[in-house]
DNA sequence: GTTTGACGATTACAGTTGTAATCGAACGTC
DNA sequence: GACGTTCGATTACAACTGTAATCGTCAAAC
């Protein structure tokens, strides 16, 4: 029964594991709520994605192996919850977005919004006061 | 033929197939200098890579199937040349990155470029300039 | 002209991803 | 206590990626 989990060998840096895009609309919905069992995860994702319940089942298992979940025993199932923080994802996605097509520069990144992604006023008007607020 | 062009958000279709990220550094090459015949390619990713002459290759086979690049012939060989704009390419990479994280808005974006990522005086400087000509 | 190289084309092969179906064990129901 | 239900776990499988090796051909050099 209790068989032996002597599987290791498993380099397990947190978080270290790239997440894919299925996979991040899964961590998506555990950065809203979590702890959630699959069935719960499955009815947050049923109007944003047509997956069967299957598939979410496959990628929160992958995300377990990635050490993006945990997983807490809940009577006879799991009850899943992140164990890397959205922002630090969110941070590594861009860093390797800027590194790729910006030479790791930012402002390069803010020229193309302005001249390619229709920044609203609103945007901008919103972009300056963040920006106003770091420089105080 | 009346384009009742209502529809929803179909994925663009020239160049659409998304260009990995091996492919990426071969496709920058090119954006940077064309035509270029398969060896001079891998002269110039000599230093940043260290791929075989024949994953080079590969790679621009694969940019050539996907509609990203042209070959023309010069003697016995190919010269590639870019198909699609280098601005193009990362608007549309930038766009789902800023859809899968930040909700397609882009405000969120520079929030969190500003509190994560250390935007430095000069970088602040040069898009505040950048915003105010927006404004103009 | 036959050998040697240089090319693109074809094939290879494992790892990741998207998308599931199926299996085996535990639970609840009659 | 047999039976369907419900989980997670295992298996499936094709497309895409990274990373090449090998094949067939044509030109250049003997």
């Amino acid at each position: 029964m209790p068989e032996s989990k002597l599987d290791d060998a498993e380099p397990d840096r947190i978080g270290a594991d790239r997440i894919s895009e299925a996979e991040h609309a899964v961590m998506e919905v555990l950065w809203g709520e979590a702890p959630l069992s699959a069935n719960s995860v499955a009815e947050r994702l049923r109007d944003s994605q047509s997956w069967s319940l299957a598939t979410i089942k496959t990628l929160l298992s992958r995300l377990l192996g990635k050490g993006a979940l945990a997983a807490v025993p809940d009577g006879r199932r799991f009850l899943y919850r992140p164990l890397i923080a959205r922002d630090d994802h969110v941070a590594g996605d861009v860093k390797r977005l800027v590194d790729r097509l910006f030479g790791g520069r930012f402002s390069p990144l803010v020229a193309h919004l302005a001249e390619r992604e229709a920044l609203s006023p609103a945007d901008i008007a919103e972009i300056e006061t963040l920006l106003k607020e770091l420089k105080s």
